[in-house]
Parts: C-alpha cells; sequence; structure tokens
RNA sequence: GCACCCGUAGCUCAGCUGGAUAGAGUGUCGCCCUCCGAAGGCGAAGGUCACAGGUUCGAAUCCUGUCGGGUGCGCCA
C-alpha cells in the first residue's frame, strides 16, 4: 500500500533522473506553506549544491517535467528553488475511491517483547507506558503486514522470588513446602492470595534492603528454586497461577492482549546448554567465582560493562535469561526482528545482552532492538504517587478516568436514556481512550508529566474528541441507511473535501513513519489532524439534508471513507470507538 | 567520573535523516446551535526554540562546548 505522498515522490524522482541528477533529491514532502501549495520539494536545492548549478535552473527543469502529468494542478518555483505542487482535484476523487485499508503482509516476522511485570507484584503506573506503547507498535507492525508475536515476559525467576519464598517460609504460613524430608504431594490450593502477595512482597524487599542476612537467605531460596527444590517449585507454581489471573485481569482492562503469556522461568531449562556453548566459543570467563562474559568491541569509545551469566552461589541473571529467550524466541518463531519495549532506563542493560547474543551467535537471523519510553512522572516531576504516597495502582488510575467520564457524561446529560449497563461501558471506552491518548501522543522517549487534570481532559487533542468525531459519523451513516440515502464513491468539490481527501490518502506514510520511529505518536497527530479536518467538513457541508442527491451521495462516501481510515488508526492506537456517546 | 535521554508559547507537549512566516491542545479574550451530535466550528493575543560558538546559500533540527533537569554504570530486575 503506498500512499499519495510516494506516489509524487516517485514522479519526482524519475524527473531528476531523467535530468541526470541523483534521484533522491525527488523526495516530495507535504508543504511547510499550506497557504502556498499542498506539497513540495526542495531537492533542486541539493542537487544545485552538489552540481555547483542555480538552484532555480535545475528547478525550472524539474519542474517543465512535473507539469507534463496532468497528477499535478500547479507546479511553481518559489524562493531559492522551492518546487510547489497541487494535486488535480481529479486525481485526489479517483483515489479516494480506491483506498485500500486491509494489511498487505509483507513475510516478515518478529517478537514484540512488552509488558514485563513481575509476578506477585499489583500493576501500578509505571506499567502503564509499556501496555500502551507496546501494545500500539504490535497493533501497528501486524497492520503493516509483519507477522507479530507478542510476549508479555514475565518477571518470574528473579530475586524477587526468593525474597517472597523466604517470607513466606519465615512467617510459617505453609510449612510444607519448606520440609526437605517431604516430597509431595503439595496442595492444589494456593497457601496465599493475590491479596497476600501484595502485602508480602514489599515486606520481603524492605527486609532485604534492611538485613545483609535477610538478602542472604533470600538469595540461597533464589538459588534453591532455580536448582529445582521440589517445596519451592511447587510454592512458585502457586504464585505464578495466582499473579497470572490478576495479571490477565489487569492487561484485559486496557484492551491489552498478548500471543505468549511466558516468562522467565520458562527459559530456564535453556540455560545449562546455552552456558555450555559460550564456554565452548571461548567468550566467558571466571572471575571471583561467577562466570562473566565481556563486551568489549571494535571502535567503542565507551566502557561496557561485563556482564554476570552465572552467580558465584550457581543462580542465574535477569541477562541470562534474557539471553536464553533470545535461545526460545529463535527456536520458536525464528523471527526476523525481536523488539522490546521496555523502560529507558534499561537502555545499557539491553545493549549488554544484544552484545552478547551476538558474540555467541544465538539471534538467527533476528535484528535486536530496544525501544525505550520515559518515565511518567507526578506534577511535581518525582514518579507519580497516590495522595498517600504510595505508587499509584493501575485499577485505581483506570477506575478514576472511568469515573471522570461517567461524571462528564451526567453533567451533560448525555446517554440519559441509555442503560446503566451501556453508560457504563461508555464511560469504561471513553476514560480508557482518554488515558491511552494522553501517553500515546508523547514522544515515546521523552519524560512526561502525568496532569490528572489534563488525562481527565475530553476536550480538544485527546482520545475522546477522536471518539465523539467517530461516533458522529456512524450516527450520520446510521441515518442515511434508515432513510434509505445511498452513498458513492467520495468527490473532492470544496475546500474542506480536499484537505479531508489529502488527509485520507496520507495514511500510508503515517503508518510507515510511525513504524520508522517506532512511534505511535505520529498516529496521534495523524488521527487528530483526520477528525478536525472531519469536523471542518462537517460544519460546513449539510449532508443528509443535502437536495443535490449526487452530492449527497458523495458526501456519505466521504463520510463512510473517514470512518473507516478513523476506525483503522484508532484501532492501532488501541483505542475502542463506542456505539454511541 | 563516564555514558544515555531531555531543555520549544503561561501550562502540557509536537516538530529534529537542515529549507520559506516554528505548530497543536489547554488557558485568556471574542464569535457561531429555529438544519445531520456544541465532548464541536471560526478568530485574536501569546515564542531571544536553555546559552555560546561552528558547518551551510539556509539551523529548533547537524557538530563542539557551557548551564540546567532526569537516568544508568549491581554476583537487583
Amino acid at each position: 500500500m503506498s500512499g499519495l505522498q510516494a506516489e509524487l515522490s516517485a514522479i519526482a524522482k524519475q524527473a531528476f533522473a531523467d535530468e541526470g541528477l541523483s534521484d533522491g533529491f525527488g523526495e516530495v514532502k507535504v508543504s511547510d506553506r499550506p497557504d502556498l501549495a499542498q506539497f513540495q520539494c526542495n531537492g533542486a536545492l541539493g542537487a544545485a549544491k552538489q552540481a555547483k548549478a542555480n538552484p532555480r535552473e535545475i528547478a525550472g527543469r524539474i519542474a517543465a517535467r512535473l507539469k507534463a502529468n496532468p497528477l499535478f494542478a500547479k507546479v511553481e518555483i518559489a524562493g531559492p528553488g522551492f518546487i510547489n505542487l497541487d494535486v488535480a482535484d481529479a486525481a485526489l476523487t479517483e483515489r479516494a475511491g480506491r483506498v485500500a485499508l486491509a494489511p498487505v503482509p509483507n513475510g516478515k516476522s518478529m517478537v514484540i517483547d512488552f509488558g514485563g511485570p513481575n509476578i506477585a507484584k499489583p500493576m501500578h503506573v509505571g506499567h502503564l507506558r509499556s501496555a500502551i506503547i507496546g501494545d500500539s507498535l504490535q497493533r501497528l507492525f501486524r497492520a503493516n503486514g509483519w507477522t507479530v508475536t507478542s510476549d508479555v515476559h514475565l518477571g518470574d525467576w528473579g530475586l524477587q522470588m526468593g525474597q517472597l519464598i523466604s517470607e513466606v517460609g519465615l512467617r510459617g504460613i505453609a510449612p510444607v513446602y519448606f520440609d526437605a524430608a517431604y516430597n509431595g504431594p503439595y496442595p492444589d490450593e494456593s497457601p496465599v492470595t493475590m491479596e497476600d502477595l501484595e502485602e508480602l512482597y514489599p515486606a520481603a524487599s524492605d527486609a532485604c534492603k534492611a538485613d545483609p542476612a535477610r538478602l542472604e537467605e533470600a538469595r540461597r531460596a533464589t538459588a534453591e528454586l532455580q536448582a529445582g527444590r521440589p517445596g519451592y517449585r511447587a510454592l512458585w507454581q502457586h504464585f505464578f497461577d495466582v499473579s497470572e489471573r490478576g495479571l490477565i485481569r489487569e492487561y484485559s482492562s486496557l484492551g491489552v492482549k498478548f500471543d505468549l503469556w511466558k516468562g522467565e522461568a520458562s527459559v530456564d531449562p535453556l540455560i545449562p546448554p546455552l552456558i555450555e556453548k559460550m564456554k565452548a566459543m571461548g567468550l566467558t570467563a571466571d572471575e571471583d567465582g561467577a562466570l562473566v562474559i565481556h563486551l568489549a568491541e571494535e571502535g567503542d569509545k565507551k566502557e561496557v560493562p561485563r556482564l554476570v551469566l552465572v552467580k558465584a552461589d550457581g543462580a542465574a541473571n535477569y541477562a541470562t535469561t534474557d539471553l536464553a529467550t533470545i535461545v526460545d524466541r529463535v527456536a520458536g518463531q525464528d523471527p526476523d526482528f525481536i523488539l522490546y519495549v521496555v523502560d529507558q532506563r534499561q537502555h545499557l542493560h539491553f545493549e549488554q545482552v544484544f552484545r552478547a547474543a551476538r558474540k555467541a551467535r544465538i539471534n538467527g537471523k533476528a535484528l535486536l532492538e530496544h525501544a525505550g519510553f520515559g518515565t511518567m512522572n507526578g506534577p511535581d516531576g518525582k514518579p507519580l504517587k497516590t495522595r498517600e504516597g504510595g505508587v499509584m495502582k493501575l485499577y485505581d488510575l483506570i477506575a478514576t478516568m472511568t469515573a471522570e467520564a461517567g461524571k462528564r457524561m451526567e453533567e451533560q446529560g448525555i446517554a440519559k436514556d441509555y442503560g446503566a449497563d451501556e453508560r457504563a461501558e461508555i464511560a469504561r471506552q471513553v476514560g480508557i481512550a482518554a488515558l491511552k491518548f494522553a501517553d500515546l501522543q508523547n514522544y515515546r522517549l521523552t519524560d512526561y508529566i502525568f496532569d490528572p487534570e489534563r488525562f481527565t481532559r475530553f476536550e480538544g487533542k485527546t482520545g475522546p474528541y477522536l471518539q465523539y468525531a467517530a461516533v458522529r459519523i456512524q450516527s450520520i451513516l446510521r441515518r442515511a441507511a434508515d432513510e434509505g440515502k445511498p452513498s458513492a464513491a467520495p468527490v473532492v468539490r470544496s475546500a474542506e473535501e480536499r484537505a479531508l481527501v489529502l488527509q485520507l490518502l496520507m495514511l500510508p506514510e503515517a503508518m510507515a513513519a510511525a513504524e520508522h520511529g517506532r512511534a505511535p505518536n505520529v498516529l496521534c497527530e495523524y488521527a487528530f489532524e483526520l477528525a478536525q479536518k472531519f469536523s471542518r467538513f462537517y460544519s460546513e457541508h449539510h449532508i443528509l439534508s443535502e437536495a443535490d442527491s449526487g452530492v449527497r451521495a458523495s458526501r456519505l462516501g466521504v463520510c463512510e471513507a473517514t470512518l473507516a481510515t478513523l476506525a483503522k488508526v484508532l484501532d492501532i492506537l488501541g483505542i475502542e470507538i463506542p456505539a454511541r456517546m
């Protein structure tokens, strides 16, 4: 699927090539000066610099070639050598009638790793960005034709598990799991609930920070768990099952789905052979009883720290399980690409893991990339806290958003005649849309301030604004169907229709740019502009009451095309469109 | 100390593979519902793009330095 901009660029590139110039100069972009033209090509300036020629003279030769193409309604040279371009309305009309939105398979596969919550811990706002950005990226890559496998990659195998196990042991909650003389079977019922875990983990973590001996106890439990002690494994399985149910519920409330619910533990059996392989390749070294790998590469200007593969106590590290996970993914999906959507603070960790993976040649044909994201801070610039000072739970945040949306509906008297269930569902959809859009519209890498007022805003550049535009179109189309008014292909007759159709024809560029930068905010911008352009069209033109049936039908066609495109982009952003709102 | 990310309108943020007059939302001030949904549309005001050099015909964008903010450099994850 190729967009209008790509089509124009191809034509301009051909013109440059025909003039004996590099076709790279033919790149066409949306004009910086919409008052002067729809598109511009700045290539004559670059070409002139390279050829030491007069830019306006080169622009003149290119323009002469472009003028021969009926696609253009206007080709003008401006300033030092800009070529300004307008596309003919007939060409816009013709293309608007054959927009295709279905994904075209590109034959490439990828694994996307995001989420990464630790089991035994409730999800808090810190997990929000990974969930929202990661989900949007998996949807984007699928829409762009990739075969995508998403994996939540649970944190279920590290020191936190030993901390938890030892805490349960010390409190004497379930002695049977700690009785070395007992060898099963163990109870089916979990000795702890999710609520218990939420209390036990922070307590254990604090205790380990305060007391080195307590930390040592947790380390030992971790190593024994990983070594396969049956009671610990059984207890671990309970933790996992209890947590997984909770996590699925949390992610579902955000509309986020994963293909795989694997965790670090699931790749544990792959670690010993991986270590053996790396040893055999001569990549490792023994240092202070630990097995490490050094990661310096030719041309380094900074020092990349060594990676500890196996700790002196025999336990695996986070990085080791990440490496084993690559082995697992290559064996399973054999992907072309593995993308990690994880907090930017882990950037160095991923650089280490990627280097180690390449040295050990375990990544198959897969390109490895970390797409980091910035921290969501509170109004004070520090990580977000509740009023009580704790970390805000995801559940509470979603409840707040939903309540705000419900309150807004109440105030405006919206949906008074709907049933309570539908009203609650609309409030949920609107609240989640506000939340997601507020996060996604920021560039991924920048830290940003979580401003409760901004997130609970429903006017302006927000998720609900986009939903509103879509819902209004749905309403019009419903009435048209009821009244038996047919639609036809869109036709560009006015400035508002021209702007709207131009935007519709630029979707492929927006999707390509979003993929290139792993940047859903590009699509937020696109969707917002699309909705804005529709709103202008809507306020300037009557649709259902238009007397001329041909004009009315084509305007309904504009509505249909806009809705289809908006729905597609909102789907990629993970935003649902209510039937009514 | 070394490394990474970031300093753009009162506020929150886009724009960054160099291009013409730096954009949006919000807030402030106006205007628009006897016609399809006002969670909407139109307009005004609001900026030494942190600072200083450099490259270039041209720099918010690239390079160097300075200042300011955040983060990382664990036998944690």
